[in-house]
RNA sequence: GGCGACGUAGCCAAGUGGUUAAGGCGGAGGUCUGCAAAACCUCUAUUCGGCGGUUCGAAUCCGCCCGUCGCCUCCA
């Protein structure tokens, strides 16, 4: 496949370098707070990637971080009277549950940054050593100088960035642009001991340490979001290729656009989160699988309430596509059976062509169209509806309609005693009472669908 | 200020030099139905922010203008 990389800003064919093994690292969050739908966006889409990779034969070696410690946790946590550990903890359990509730498969190994502290500091000291970084009351920097292509991943250069004019001046810096890859500690924060002294990793420093312990350089692909170019990319870059001397570090870069609510990007920072819990109690992760993958993974992408309805809505095509052709008992199927191959090369080309999903999707769509068509006709759709359901899972779709509650299931009985007397007031052409019992279903979200077949029910979605 | 992206129908969104500009939502008509719903069929951009230019030919390339957004600070 094409694959778009950010580094050298062209498309270029993708494969392993061992011609079999992906590995790829993914950066994770920072477990802080709820996972928001942007986080959704994100891993939906490297999720996606993943499963398009396996689906053409590759070992998928995927390794994604946790950033467990950092200045807003300790805040957080001081905040709610809690340890680190038990605020982090908590919110990886919800990162896990909202990963698992959109059927995106699991990393391999999810490193946490407190947890590496060995390489973190072997890994410091190294750069120390080649004279990379330097120590400075109690912290340990990285001398951006030194690299002299840093800027190359954001395309960006250190004077271009001093003129952005935004950088605090410190003066333990040599360079404004140096960034810190050991945190020397406050009292009061958790802290590791060094041979700068106590303190903590950089937010930088443990991509690069996880990367390499679990990876091994050079990655075929590094992915996380576009806001993540700079400077967190960039100084992995430095990092990571200095330390090794292994260059490109990451084969290629891959970075998802960001979500948008209303006019602004969803961040941290301004405040503007739905979470992914809140979208889930009105969306299937279907819908949201959807809405994610129905734009290029590398634009951004407005979300809205209106967005994930209409994504709810087009889903019922798939459904209903999908549904057992029992009706080829009543009207046999005589003719031929639905070729899915157009429909398969088209969805394969356009995933090829740098992850289009939108035209993947198209094609996805336009092959359910013939299932219902050539179905109504009386041809075999069996094997086209095989086709559809698996390559919708490559976009990780399951197809699941809504599942009924509890509560639900066991009106089930009552509801089918009611379809069968409205059946047979129907029968008795008693249309004013039969259509009272549908209306009244209707009330209770219960949709009834009448066919030469019968009537089958459902709940409204 | 520096760097970058984008502007396609009522809405979302593909297409980036050449037959009728994907697909979804919404809308209109039809088939089916006792009537509906669902489903299916048909229709729904002579035109791609504006103005110039290159070309036999441009939504697609170039220039200018207008507008929107992102990064430069924690962020997927």
């Amino acid at each position: 496949m094409r694959l778009y990389n950010t580094l050298t800003g062209e498309e270029k064919e993708f494969v392993p370098a061992d011609g079999n093994t992906v590995k790829m690292y993914v950066c994770g969050v920072t477990p802080y707070s709820s996972t928001h739908v942007g986080h959704a966006l994100s891993y939906v889409v490297f999720d996606t990637l993943r499963r398009y990779l396996e689906y053409q034969g590759y070992q998928v070696k995927h390794i994604q971080n946790f950033t467990d410690v950092d200045d807003k946790i300790i805040q957080r946590a001081q905040e709610a009277g809690i340890s680190e550990d038990a605020l982090t903890a908590q919110y990886i359990d919800d990162f896990f549950r909202t990963m698992d509730a959109l059927n995106i498969l699991r990393a391999d190994v999810y490193p946490r940054a407190t947890q590496e502290i060995g390489p973190i500091l072997e890994t410091i000291q190294s750069l120390v050593d080649k004279d990379f970084a330097y120590a400075a009351s109690g912290d340990v920097f990285f001398r951006v100088n030194r690299k002299e292509d840093y800027g190359k991943l954001s395309h960006r250069t250190l004077d271009g960035m001093i003129a952005g004019a935004r950088i605090q001046v410190d003066e333990d810096k040599e360079h404004p642009m140096d960034f810190v890859l050991w945190k020397g500690a406050k009292p009061g924060e958790p802290a590791w001991e060094s041979p700068w002294g106590p303190g903590r990793p950089g937010w930088h420093i443990e991509c690069t340490a996880m990367s390499l312990r679990y990876l091994d350089y050079p990655l075929d692909i590094h992915g996380g979001g576009q806001d993540l170019i700079f400077p967190h990319h960039e100084n992995e870059i430095a990092q990571s290729e200095a330390h090794t001397g292994i260059t490109p570090f990451a084969h290629h870069w891959v970075h998802n656009g960001l979500l948008q609510l209303g006019e602004d990007k969803m961040s941290k920072s301004l405040g503007n989160l739905v979470s992914v819990e809140e979208a889930l109690a009105e969306y299937s992760a279907d819908a949201l699988r959807m809405y994610f993958l129905s734009s290029h993974y590398r634009s951004p992408l407005q979300y809205s309430d209106e967005g994930s309805a209409a994504m709810e809505r087009s889903m019922d095509r798939f459904y209903h596509a999908l549904r057992p052709t029992d009706v080829e008992e009543v009207a046999p199927a005589s003719g031929e059976a639905l070729d899915a191959a157009p429909f398969r090369q088209r969805f394969l080309a356009a995933m090829d062509d740098d992850l289009n999903t939108p035209q993947a999707i198209a094609a996805l769509f336009d092959l359910a169209r013939d299932i219902n068509r050539e179905r109504d006709a009386g041809n075999l759709v069996a094997e086209a509806q095989t086709t559809l359901r698996e390559l919708g899972g490559v976009l990780g779709l399951t197809f699941e309609e809504r599942s009924a509650g509890s509560d639900q299931l066991a009106a089930s009985p009552f509801i089918d005693l009611l379809v069968s007397t409205r059946t047979e007031l129907r029968q008795a052409r008693q249309f004013a009472l039969a259509d009272r019992i549908r209306d009244e279903l209707a009330a209770q979200g219960v949709v009834l669908e009448d066919s030469a077949q019968g009537t089958v029910w459902r709940y409204q979605r």
